[in-house]
DNA sequence: CTGGCTGCAAAGCATTTGCATGACA
DNA sequence: TGTCATGCAAATGCTTTGCAGCCAG
């Protein structure tokens, strides 16, 4: 981290963590929290915000890795869960083992299109949707904490490399 | 099975199994796939049949020792995975660590919500989300092959229980 | 008979935890 | 200078698999 605006690496083509608010966002819960802030965490960060949008832990364990290879797994676990707590980071189950993570700062509520052929994610959000489920909620006399609609199926690219 | 009309055990209030059509369903689909017909697999589709409509595989596991303390987890496993394959049961995730099963067969899609205080499980069908569902995954040129909708909240007895 | 089935124990696998060492505040 | 964090390895907990003996067809 001595040389500034080095050149980016070969094939990187995600979003630069320059001065994005999360940094402050975590290091001011860290602070809040009493827990400290550490080389380990401050690289996790950087490396999950710049990673695509959806990412396996087991991915991110592998990306900060390659920065810096003494980190452990059980760090980049701590890490996310610290992450998902305040904010920055929301965890899902999208149908594989794996626990999936998406970037949760500042983001309105979304659902998730899943290709079952190339794993792709698509993000999408309906008005009507959320307002029939408030509806459904409502009749029942539930109080919503949260929810969660995944349609699986096979993508636009998909379906035409099947059919060539 | 001597007895006809045998009179229910204590606290078993849950649907008979006699006649249902899972049964004939697994034992066709058994015979189809070459595989077969064994005691513990019946009980396993029988004690599932008349079991409440949600159920984790380890619930069912220990439903199925009450009544043969000498079947193992591993067929019940095994049985499940099979009453899937034939559309008697259908698995699902609900945010815990378990894999719960329900009932499948004949029955419409629907949806849930689920009591984060109790773990109570309420079955929702709404047209009007199938049909925005249906135009969303239209409009992105997907083609769908399930998807699953889950709320989670307070259910309306375990809010009365909090405020008082 | 014979290939599938069972129960047991062991293995898998993602995730969590215990612990001795190391680092931040 | 005392927490809190880290990395390692071991432990967890659900689920799957290997295997030797067993049973349905």
């Amino acid at each position: 981290m001595v040389e500034r605006k080095k050149a980016s690496r070969a094939g990187v083509t995600t979003t630069p963590s320059e001065g994005r608010p999360e940094k402050r966002l975590f290091h001011e819960y860290l602070r809040r929290k009493g827990l400290k802030r550490t080389a380990q965490r401050d690289l996790i960060l950087e490396t999950f915000l710049e990673s695509e949008k959806h990412i396996t832990s087991e991915a991110l364990y592998r990306k900060v890795r390659e920065r810096d290879p003494s980190v452990g797994f059980a760090t980049v676990y701590r890490t996310l869960k610290l992450l998902t707590e305040c904010g920055i980071a929301r965890s899902m189950q999208l149908g594989d083992r794996y626990t999936h993570y998406e970037q949760g700062f500042d983001k309105q509520h979304h659902d998730h299109l899943i290709c079952i052929e190339c794993g792709g994610i698509t993000e999408f959000f309906s008005q009507q949707l959320e307002n029939i489920q408030a509806e459904v909620v409502r009749r029942h006399g539930f109080r919503m904490v949260d929810h969660s609609l995944r349609i699986w199926g096979v993508c636009r690219m998909c379906q035409r490399r099947r059919a060539s």
